[in-house]
DNA sequence: GTCATTTGTATCGTGCACGATATAAGCGAG
DNA sequence: CTCGCTTATATCGTGCACGATACAAATGAC
């Protein structure tokens, strides 16, 4: 019942571990793209829910929440903030009472245009050629395939 | 003064983008630890700790926020957390009072010894080969030194 | 020595993420 | 038709992240 059976492992720097890459280059992105964001008064996931809408618009949260990897439990109270203020609408779809459908308001979708700029504006800030970061980008994208397919395992370490 | 200098842009699939997938995948594998985690009674943010104080114990608040990239906003809670849960212990430094220096207590070296076992484990579950991986860690921890060393940019989009 | 400045840590408020739970609408077997 | 089941969304509690702020210890100018 026990895990004796294991090597004890030598020391392991976080720096050299690829998830610990993952997690720390996703919040230095995110605090990259604050100043750009703030002034548009939004937030990263927020800015992430403009461009899905932009991409598609008038989806419902589960939609939403497929293409961006997030559950119910999160969209549902981000949603709620952007419809407070006023980027988006939410209406219940007419023969299906369950569905809410999610839609750019005027407003949001002047400041989805602006955030569609972005993406272009922090690539030149990067101090990376592009094809390393093309590179970067198919690679993880396939992570992310990967892992949205797998279950996660059940041992205990 | 105005932003219609620029092109309007036409739509953006938040899954092309770089930052969208490290975001992604970034929680994906905050999901996939957890059922491993759990058992340890521990967080994702919390085993990094672990890890890093098995690499170097014995080191300021400071020193753990360089090496996860974390500020003593987010650490100070978390470690007061860690200290109530029995995994490490804090004292003050005598020869400069504002350092608290945090080390791992007999049951957290246990806990760390345990989580340092994770890592291969992950790494033979997911379904990618090796040499993809070892790529993968190798250009995300590029993009993590690159970030750490540039400054956001002020421009508004 | 004294005081301004810097350094190291902690606290507070807000917004994610996510497990657990709730609830209401559709759906299907009988 | 009705009851059980699934589906779609929402709510709640906890733990990050992080900007803003606070504060005490160290440092330095004088």
């Amino acid at each position: 019942m026990s895990q004796n059976n294991a090597e004890a492992p030598e020391t392991i720097d976080p720096q050299a571990m690829l998830c610990f890459n993952l997690y720390a280059v996703s919040h230095a992105f995110n605090r990259f793209y604050q100043p750009i964001l703030d002034p548009l008064g939004i937030t990263y996931p927020q800015y992430l829910v403009l461009l899905a809408l932009r991409h598609e618009d008038k989806r419902g949260v589960g939609s939403l929440g497929r293409e961006l990897m997030l559950d119910t439990n999160t969209l549902s109270p981000l949603l709620k903030r952007m419809e407070i203020a006023g980027l988006v609408g939410r209406t219940r779809q007419a023969d299906d009472e369950r569905r809410v459908l999610v839609h750019l308001t005027e407003r949001g979708q002047e400041i989805a245009a602006r955030a569609a700029q972005i993406p272009d504006c922090i690539l030149s800030c990067l101090d990376m050629p592009e094809s390393d970061l093309q590179q970067a980008t198919e690679i993880v994208s396939r992570l992310r395939r990967m892992l949205a397919d797998i279950d996660p395992p059940k041992t205990p370490a």
